[in-house]
DNA sequence: TCATTAATATACCGATCGGTATAATTCAAA
DNA sequence: TTTGAATTATACCGATCGGTATATTAATGA
């Protein structure tokens, strides 16, 4: 064993990064398995020898997904040391969601979300996760910024973090519908705001 | 003829009032024929001899729950005269969703949008319309507004329309997926001051 | 090098998909 | 009451769905 990563490890990881993007873009329901073998190039077997069924294939691709996010997202806010320009990296980055590719097919947990709420249990579990990290986040943003003066003490994290994912979600909604950038300009305009209002 | 409404008319009626909350529910791609005909208790030839294909009722299907939420929209902002008022109604209605049958299944505007935005371009275009129109009601009703003296004049329309229907939506879309009303009501809260603070 | 196992490909399964041709039925007007 | 048209039911189509048993190939350790 040359690496300690079995061959199957590899395969199994090389599947997920080739559909996790179709399973994003087409939803659990729109990618069938013939799609899962023109992405990958291998076939049925092969698939099914590295995956119990279609659900694993489908978890698998939106904890990809979710993690390319949220490493992104974290890699531009550990750029900053002020709870404010960390918080401002939110908006920046879907404010130029076209020029984030994994972005480009939409939130992970916004598309999962609304399919699976009512058809798929266990993908909309890791949706509730995957939201609940998200807010957790903020949240400890704000109260590291809290801690350290930089944020007023009366605001409520909470609060805030709602706010923030509810107008990051909803006009990302408005974005992709529409084909334009304008509402999502605005409400990330409008989201700085709200953002450097917290400053002490 | 009784009463110019043919029975064709008034089974296509039927049947799309019969199947527009299974394609909310369960989305254009969850929903099969089987379920079209198992709700209506028609069958398929019956149910294609009213309609073309699945398309076409599953946009007709569209249609009728956006109406159904715009009705009774309408019908609440209509009880009141001054604009902050009628506005306050987006949040009253939201905050209680649980309350209104045809919203436990969710917004159709996002439920239509996340699917069908890269899958299918009709149904975009229809949620796209959809949200168009629901921009320019709020529009029109703060420009009412700042016409009758109730609301300040500084405030841009377009902008204060897109930040209420993303608070709304992405909220919204938190509710279903945590299954807790939390997050919603929060959001609603700081939708209502919003709405205050455009009084004059 | 050889045997063993892990990984992949082939070929197939029954079920269901959306859709349709045609037969049976119901309806409306004469 | 009869007739022609409008409506609905029956029975079926080919295609595709997710999934699997088995054969083939490739990698591994002795």
């Amino acid at each position: 064993m040359s690496d300690m990563v079995s061959k199957a490890d590899r395969t199994r990881q090389f599947i997920i990064e080739k559909t996790a993007s179709i399973f994003n873009e087409r939803g659990f329901l729109g990618t069938s398995l013939n799609e899962l073998t023109k992405a990958t190039g291998l076939t049925k077997g092969s698939i099914y020898g590295n995956f119990e069924n279609k659900d694993e294939v489908a978890l698998a691709a939106f904890d990809y997904n979710f993690t390319r996010v949220t490493e992104f997202i974290k890699s531009k806010i550990l750029m900053f040391d002020h709870s404010i320009d960390r918080l401002l990296v939110y908006p920046d980055v879907y404010r130029n969601y076209l020029k984030v590719p994994f972005l480009l097919a939409g939130c992970p947990i916004l598309n999962t979300a609304t399919e699976a709420d009512d058809t798929h249990p266990k993908l909309k579990e890791k949706a509730a996760e995957a939201l609940s990290f998200w807010k957790k986040s903020v949240e400890n943003q704000i109260k590291r910024g809290i801690a350290l003066g930089e944020i007023k003490a009366e605001i409520n994290p909470t609060q805030i973090a709602v706010i923030l994912i509810a107008i990051i979600e909803g006009s990302f909604m408005q974005a992709k519908v529409t084909g334009k950038t304008t509402e999502l300009k605005i409400s990330m305009d409008y989201l700085e705001k709200i953002i450097l209002s917290l400053k002490i």
